[in-house]
DNA sequence: GCAATATTTCCAACATTATCGAAATTCGAT
DNA sequence: ATCGAATTTCGATAATGTTGGAAATATTGC
């Protein structure tokens, strides 16, 4: 993954209000969650909840389908997969900092 | 660790430059690297930079310990563990994703 | 104390983001 | 075609972030 990917995704996490958005559709599951259910949890106006939700689904974390006139929103997990993904290799994420066999030096 | 500190360590991360410079950091090792010396590699205005570090120490994801009269900035390891656990644990960072044990329904 | 070096603070310009009401759109049902 | 419900787009405002030059501040060595 690229860097700019990587930053783009961890910015989009990095709004309260989306992270607490995406952390609600996790914890709903395969189920995913309408954009309407969504408002009505976190008590955000519909407009805003739109622009956050969009943001998630741009950086590839949210994924979205229709059934009937609502939108079911589900969290991606291979999006974070590979935000962790990048964050174990480049940024070394797991505990198995400082890297080892990567520099040279060390 | 709570949802405002995480999406501050997010956040913090969520700009392309600061997250170079903080793989740059990792990439450095215990040893770490000098302000002046990152300002070097990444060809950096030292004003901006050092916006940009504080951020990171701000929100716990990098140290700093002076030698002398250069400034050595460390990746802090704990910090990024501590923001990998949150995901694990509430935005579901590993691989063990969709949650099981975690929501009744599921 | 003074000079040299390293880094930060101040300030200002500019760009982006956050927020949300109102209007527009989409979709399915009648 | 029209209605009603769900969601997005538009538009405007306030807030925040980014960038970097110039000046200020440490810190050490002389």
């Amino acid at each position: 993954m690229k860097l700019e990917k990587a930053a783009s995704q961890l910015e989009a996490l990095g709004n309260p209000t989306r992270l607490q958005l995406y952390r609600t559709l996790v914890r709903a599951g395969d189920e995913g969650l309408a954009v309407g259910s969504i408002q009505d949890r976190l008590t955000i106006p519909a407009s805003t909840l739109s622009h956050h939700l969009k943001r998630l689904v741009d950086t590839g974390l949210v994924t979205q389908e229709r059934q009937a006139t609502t939108l079911i929103c589900r969290a991606h997990y291979p999006g974070m997969q590979q935000l962790i993904g990048y964050l174990a290799d480049e940024c070394c994420a797991d505990g198995t900092c400082p890297p080892v066999g990567r520099i040279a030096s060390a």
